[in-house]
DNA sequence: TTCCGACAGTGGGGTCGCAAT
DNA sequence: ATTGCGACCCCACTATCGGAA
C-alpha cells in the first residue's frame, strides 16, 4: 500500500465534518490494508507514528526539501525510514536525523509531506484521532464495535488490534484479556463545579481525595513489578519508592491505580513542580530521592491473582482495594448514599483542602472501569480562584481560530503603575467572545508584529484560574496555574484590576498552608 | 424535537535530558 | 556552562456531531 492512499484518506477525512463519513472512509482505508500495514494504517488515521517518540518536531521541520513528482514511497517503508530516524543517538546525531529526516521527505509528495510533518508533530488536524479510527475499524471488519473499544482498552492501543482483525476477524477480538504487565488507558474523569452538582450527576457515590501528583498504575506479577504514567510511559525505574510499597502487598499478580506525589516531613503534599521533577529525574534517582521521597496511594484495582475486575463496580474494586491495601496507601475516601449525606461530603471535600489536596473525585458506585473514556462516572471538583487581570498582549491563533487574536498576554497591577505578565491564556473563549476582542485589541494595538498585537494596557478581563505556582519564567517570579478567561470586563479601567501583591497572597496563603497549588 | 455524551481542537506552565554552541 | 529542542507531566474549555430521550 502507498503512503499516497494514506494521505489521500487523510486529506478526505479532513474535508469532511461529518463524523459517520469521516468513518467510513477510515474504514476505507482500513479494508485496502494488509494486517501488516492496517498497524501503519491505523496508527496514521489516528494522527500518530507507530514510534513513540522520534528527535523530530518543530525546528527540525521547518526547512524541507521540495516534495516529489509521483508517489513511490510505500507505507510499511515510510514506517521503517520513522524507526531509523527514532533510533539515531550520541555525538553528531543532529546531522544524521537531518539526513535520514530529508532523504524521507525529499521522497513523498506534497500530500505526504503534509501527513508526515502531521505525524510527527501531533498536528494532523484532521478532525479524526484514535477514537474514529476505532470505529472504521469495527466498520471494516463488521465487528461490533462495543467488543473492539473492549480489545482496544485491553491492548492499550489500535493497531495491534487492526492487525489481529484484519488478519482473523472477529474471532480474533476474544484473544484480547487485560495482561498483567501490559498497560491499559486509564480511566479519567469530567468536571463539575461543586460536590453537590457532581452527587447530582453520579447518584450514589464514593467522595474520594484529588491528590495533586501524577497517576501511576502499577503492575505486579511476583517479584517483577512495573510503573506506566497516564500516556503508558514506563517509569519504574524513577519510582522505586512505588516498586518497592506494592512489594509489601499480598497479592501475587496485581494491576493497581493510584498517584504518587512527594510529601513533605510533615506529610503535606509538595508542590506538583516537586513532583513533576521527581518524575523526570532519570539519572541519579537515589539523589533525586532522598531530595523529594514520593509516596503512592491507591484508588483502584483491576486485576487480583488470575482475577479481572475491569466489569466489577467501583464499590466492589474498592473492596478489593481495601482487603490488598492498608490505609495508609490508598486515598481517603467518604460513600454517599444519598442527599441527606451532602452534607458529610462537603465537609469531607473540605477537610482534603484543609490537609492540602487539590479537590476532590466523585466516583458513581456502580461504574466499571472504563479504560481510556473520561465518562460521567468519575466527577473532579477543584476550587477556582479568580482575578481582573489587564491584557497586555494577544498572539494570532491558528486552525479554526486563525484570523482571530486569541492567546491573551495577562498583567497584573505593580506597584509602579505599570504592569507585570504573569501567563498566558486562550481558554473560555466563544467564537463570539474572540470575534469580539480581535476588534477590541487592534484598536489598542501600539506595536503589530508577526506572532500578534502589543496593546495599550486598558482591556481587563475576569480570569479563572486553579492556583498560583512558582516561576523562573515571569518577572514577578509566579504565574497562574490553568488560566482561563470568564469574561470580558470592558466596564472596568485597568486602575481597577487585580495586583500583582494580591496574587502574591494567593501564593504565599497556597505555600502557608502546604496547599498544592493554590 | 430537544438534550447531552463523546470528540477534537486550541493552546497553557514546568521539568528533565541531550546535543550543539 | 549555557541554550535550544523534544518529550511528557499536569491541564480547561468550546464547538460540533449524532445518538438518546
Amino acid at each position: 500500500m502507498l503512503l499516497a492512499a494514506v494521505a489521500a484518506a487523510s486529506a478526505e477525512v479532513a474535508a469532511t465534518r461529518s463524523r459517520r463519513a469521516k468513518v467510513e472512509r477510515i474504514a476505507a482505508a482500513l479494508t485496502a490494508a494488509t494486517p501488516a500495514e492496517a498497524v501503519v494504517v491505523a496508527a496514521y488515521l489516528a494522527g500518530e507514528l507507530t514510534q513513540r517518540r522520534t528527535g523530530v518536531g518543530w525546528a527540525s521541520l521547518r526547512e524541507l526539501p521540495p516534495p516529489a513528482q509521483a508517489p513511490t514511497l510505500d507505507v510499511l517503508e515510510a514506517d521503517r525510514a520513522w524507526s531509523a530516524i527514532a533510533e539515531v543517538a550520541g555525538a553528531g546525531a543532529q546531522g544524521e536525523r537531518r539526513r535520514l529526516l530529508e532523504a524521507l521527505f525529499a521522497r513523498a509528495t506534497e500530500p505526504e509531506q503534509r501527513l508526515l510533518r502531521g505525524l510527527a508533530l501531533g498536528e494532523l488536524r484532521q478532525g479524526a484521532l484514535d477514537a474514529l479510527v476505532v470505529e472504521g475499524l469495527a466498520r471494516a471488519t463488521d465487528a461490533p464495535l462495543a467488543e473492539v473499544r473492549r480489545a482496544v482498552m485491553l491492548r492499550g492501543a489500535t493497531p495491534p488490534v487492526a492487525e489481529a482483525l484484519l488478519a482473523e476477524g472477529s474471532a480474533a477480538l476474544a484473544r484480547f484479556r487485560l495482561e498483567v504487565g501490559r498497560p491499559v488507558h486509564p480511566m479519567l474523569a469530567s468536571t463539575a463545579a461543586d460536590v453537590a452538582e457532581a452527587l447530582g450527576k453520579a447518584g450514589p457515590a464514593a467522595v474520594e481525595e484529588k491528590l495533586d501528583g501524577i497517576r501511576v498504575q502499577v503492575h505486579r506479577r511476583g517479584d517483577d513489578i512495573a510503573v506506566f504514567t497516564r500516556t503508558l510511559d514506563d517509569v519504574t525505574s524513577r519510582l522505586p519508592e512505588v516498586v518497592e510499597a506494592v512489594r509489601t502487598l499480598p497479592a501475587d499478580e496485581l494491576v493497581l491505580d493510584g498517584e504518587a506525589l512527594a510529601l513533605g516531613a510533615d506529610g503535606r503534599p509538595r508542590p506538583f513542580q516537586e513532583t513533576a521533577a521527581r518524575t523526570g529525574s532519570r539519572v541519579d534517582v537515589p539523589t533525586a530521592r532522598a531530595r523529594a521521597p514520593l509516596s503512592a496511594a491507591f484508588f483502584d484495582v483491576l486485576h487480583v491473582d488470575g482475577e479481572d475486575l475491569l466489569t466489577a463496580s467501583t464499590a466492589e474494586r474498592h473492596d478489593r482495594l481495601a482487603a490488598l491495601a492498608p490505609e495508609a496507601m490508598r486515598v481517603r475516601r467518604v460513600v454517599v448514599t444519598g442527599p441527606e449525606d451532602e452534607h458529610a461530603a462537603a465537609a469531607f471535600s473540605a477537610s482534603a483542602l484543609a490537609r492540602g489536596h487539590e479537590g476532590v473525585v466523585v466516583k458513581a458506585l456502580d461504574a466499571p472501569y472504563e479504560a481510556g473514556r473520561r465518562g460521567a462516572a468519575w466527577l473532579k471538583v477543584k476550587p477556582v480562584h479568580t482575578l481582573d487581570l489587564v491584557v497586555l498582549a494577544a498572539e494570532w491563533g491558528s486552525g479554526r481560530r486563525r484570523g482571530w487574536l486569541s492567546n491573551l498576554h495577562l498583567g497584573a497591577r505593580g506597584l509602579d503603575g505599570g504592569f507585570v505578565m504573569l501567563g498566558k491564556t486562550f481558554k473560555g473563549l466563544t467564537d463570539a467572545m474572540l470575534q469580539w476582542q480581535t476588534t477590541a485589541l487592534l484598536e489598542l494595538a501600539v506595536e503589530q508584529a508577526g506572532w500578534g498585537v502589543v496593546v495599550r494596557p486598558e482591556l481587563v478581563v475576569e480570569i479563572a484560574f486553579d492556583g498560583v505556582q512558582a516561576s523562573t519564567r515571569y518577572p514577578a517570579g509566579m504565574a497562574l496555574r490553568f488560566a482561563r478567561v470568564i469574561r470580558h470586563r470592558p466596564d472596568k479601567t485597568a486602575a481597577e484590576a487585580d495586583t500583582v501583591d494580591a496574587v502574591r497572597a494567593v501564593f504565599d496563603r497556597a505555600r502557608a498552608t502546604g496547599e498544592s497549588s493554590g
